[in-house]
DNA sequence: CGTCAAGGCCAT
DNA sequence: ATGGCCTTGACG
């Protein structure tokens, strides 16, 4: 009798996180951050596979008290899970997975206080998506090398911060709440091994994020034929800035401002996350500084002269003590992305229409990076404030870059009509 | 009414 | 104890 009934088709293998909708091959997070299986949905406050989840359960409600027989610091994959649960145990807590969403009355069904934050997390994967495959169609598409569509090439691209351009693009979607969970993409090394030489310039610079995964690889052909740094230098930052508008344009929450605000919170804050942008990538890719080295060299020759440009030295200097300050909190990619948000989203900037937004923004942010802290360090309770530290000496750093930058663009070296071009006269123009 | 994270079940 | 599969039930 029952066999009639076939009770609800038991979600039949679903493929929630299958390949389906793209053909390429890399989908963003996949594994289980505990043992690297394949994620099974959401479980107790992140993705994971169906045997944490069952694992951080059963620890859990049991009370569970496991001891380890090493010096609690077992490696946790797939294969080696089940060998010290004490180690286990702990991973599922560092990654994040919530004590509280466990059920002391076991009830079962329904949806819990995480709901809201699950929604969040899908759709900013999803915009972690729609940006990757976006740069995959460029690359593959287009082919053509970075030159070209820095001059003429395409429009997207192209244009340089001007209304009609970010008009085109955020006339789109209002749709999506946007994410305050502060997740990037991460561990773009592994697509960059078999690079050929090219200026560790441009290696420093561009080996940073996924974002700019599709710029390294153009830029990679133009400069393998190109001898001259020195107009190479300000056309990678002019790809960085163009990758940072991109970025933010990408953001549901920065979409939902009008144009004449995103214009004035990019125009304010470009050199603070170009800066930011370069020492991430010192941080999280272990890298010396030798973009900044290379860079010199060919500055001791050309800078000796005139306007007395602060010295590309001070800069390095400044950005080196940062860059240490990263590394004594092993910062993670989460706490970067969000100290950017809370570099654009800054409602101290003068005649915003929509300050109430940005400063809400800012608010939610700050309190996501905080809550982000205290989960994952919860012996360091004064880590938030180092990052905010951090961020208000980033401030400094940046203007230091600006006016660099505006010397070397007096002395003709920024290519006309670049968007670093605009950057510097927005800035220089009105104060 | 479908979705999907919670809890439950049970062969290994 | 583990982990794959199943049932439940609030929420949109």
């Amino acid at each position: 009798m029952d066999t009639l009934k076939t009770p609800a088709v038991p979600q039949l293998r679903q493929n929630r996180f299958s390949r389906m909708e793209f053909g390429c091959e890399v989908d963003l997070e996949e594994l289980c951050p505990v043992c690297g299986d394949k994620v099974s949905g959401y479980h107790y406050g992140l993705l994971t596979c169906e045997s944490c989840k069952g694992f951080f359960k059963r620890t859990v409600q049991n009370n569970k008290t496991y001891t380890c027989v090493d010096n609690q610091q077992c490696r946790i994959d797939k294969a080696q899970r089940k060998r010290c649960p004490f180690c286990r145990f702990q991973k599922c807590l560092h990654v994040g997975m919530r004590l509280e969403a466990v059920r002391a009355d076991r009830m079962r069904g329904g949806r819990n206080k995480f709901g809201p934050s699950y929604k969040r997390d899908r759709a900013l994967k999803q915009q972690q998506r729609e940006a990757f495959i976006r740069a995959h169609k460029y690359r593959t598409e287009s082919g053509t090398p970075v030159a070209s569509w820095i001059q003429n090439g395409d429009f997207t691209f192209t244009e340089s911060l001007n209304a009609v351009t970010i008009q085109k693009f955020s006339t789109q979607s209002f749709s999506s709440p946007d994410a305050v969970t502060l997740t990037e993409p991460r561990d773009p090394c592994s697509r960059f091994t078999q690079e050929p030489r090219r200026p560790p310039l441009v290696m420093e610079f561009l080996l940073y994020d996924p974002d700019e995964l599709q710029q390294q690889v153009d830029f990679q052909q133009e400069a393998t034929g190109c001898g001259s740094h020195l107009s190479s230098f300000t056309q990678v930052l002019d790809l960085l800035l163009h990758s940072m508008v991109e970025w933010a344009r990408m953001s549901a929450l920065f979409k939902q401002l009008q144009i004449s605000d995103q214009m004035k919170l990019l125009h304010h804050c470009w050199s603070e996350l170009l800066a930011l942008d370069i020492i991430s990538g010192q941080v999280l890719y272990d890298r010396q500084a030798c973009l900044l080295l290379v860079e010199g060299c060919e500055v001791e020759l050309s800078c000796t002269e005139y306007p007395p440009a602060p010295s590309l030295l001070d800069l390095t200097q400044t950005g080196q003590a940062l860059v240490e300050k990263l590394h004594t909190l092993k910062v993670d990619h989460q706490e970067l992305a969000s100290i950017k948000y809370l570099i654009l989203f800054n409602p101290a900037v003068k005649e915003l229409e929509d300050v109430g937004f940005v400063e809400t923004v800012k608010l939610q942010v700050g309190g996501a990076l905080l809550e982000h802290t205290r989960t994952t360090s919860p012996r360091l309770p004064d880590r938030f404030a180092h990052l905010l530290d951090f961020l208000s000496e980033l401030r400094p750093l940046g203007r230091l870059a600006e006016e660099y930058l505006f010397c070397r663009h007096l002395r003709g070296e920024v290519p006309r009509d670049s968007l670093l071009d605009e950057m510097l006269h927005a800035k220089h123009s009105c104060p």
